[in-house]
DNA sequence: ATACGGTGTGACAAATTGCCGCGCGACACT
DNA sequence: AGTGTCGCGCGGCAATTTGTCACACCGTAT
């Protein structure tokens, strides 16, 4: 099916990113990794791939940037956002952004090859009604509070009067997954 | 002035939606309050308003099919998801629908109206308002689930994943006003 | 060049948490 | 009465997380 259809996987992560790309390789898809934005710019420029997984597990922000930049030079580029800080916020914007999908780690192969090989989905979701966590509530705010101030980190911790440093250490850690 | 754009909201809980409502209509829009999925289709389709702001759950149906539904109506409804049990994927679903943006409860009439102005259309409708700072929204979220568990510390700490010891000391905190 | 603001890091004391246990009182069941 | 279960409040202590201060690096605007 997918004979040849070409794929960009960026990841900051070297094992991470050869492992993904070695499975979609074997898939059928012809790949290649990235490991940092200009790379990724550069290739998206020179071969004009059909679909790019981005994957930048530090720096949300850096991620949507860089799609944002990749879809300004090639605006048919099909983008798949993982990540394994997700947010409602992060994924609005994505999307909004034009990526096709935004999936959140951990995900295998098949849910990526899935996402990849359907158009455009929208399956029957029914909301899920548990209380959040607290965790994941603070986590969700910090990240909207984010997004509203463009990723300004400074200005977010300003803005939640909380101290930058702070700030810095909760975004660096994992949202939990209740 | 916004001289009257039309808004229709969509809430079956009726102290949230005549609340909500009613904060909009202060600030300068015409509100329809509806309570289900009938109504909303029936006002959508007979006055063509210009916004919905659309809590996922209603009842038993998802807010993405009633959302759906009102788009395949009305093309250039500004559709807003508002939800308070958000999760990455329905937010995915419901940007990839066409809702100009999704936001997780709790959520200020201020962040509503800063996604309602973002999207053109309505004018600069205010100057001042404040994220919210972290403590508080702990605060305030602790309390609705304690009040949602009876005021029975030890469930809630349990829905919120949390020890029970740490939600009474933060109980024991004063409900910081800054 | 210099100043300024945002960001990343290290270090360290102060505060908060996670987690243990104990005792009390309220109910329900046998 | 005796026994179990459950929720509540408190003490204590180690582990983790803050609040802060300090310093360095980079762009950008002056």
């Amino acid at each position: 099916m997918n004979t040849g259809a070409r794929l960009l996987v960026v990841d900051d992560d070297e094992a991470f990113g050869q492992v993904l790309g070695g499975a979609l390789e074997a898939r059928g898809f012809q790949v290649k990794v990235a490991q940092d934005i200009e790379t990724a710019i550069e290739h998206v420029s020179a071969e004009r791939p059909d679909y790019a997984v981005i994957d930048l597990c530090i720096g949300e922000e850096s991620g949507l940037l860089l799609s944002e930049r990749l879809l300004a030079i090639h605006q048919d580029l099909r983008i798949l956002i993982l990540t394994g800080y997700a947010s409602v916020a992060t994924a609005v914007a994505a999307i909004k952004l034009g990526a096709i999908h935004y999936l959140s780690k951990p995900a295998g192969v098949d849910e990526i090859l899935a996402v990849l090989s359907k158009e455009s989905v929208v399956p029957e979701l029914r909301p899920g009604r548990r209380p959040v966590s607290l965790k994941r509530l603070e986590w969700e705010h910090l990240q909207k509070v984010l997004q509203a101030h463009d990723g300004n980190i400074s200005a977010a911790a300003r803005a939640m009067d909380m101290h930058r440093r702070t700030l810095q250490r909760k975004l660096r850690k994992r949202p939990v997954n209740h």
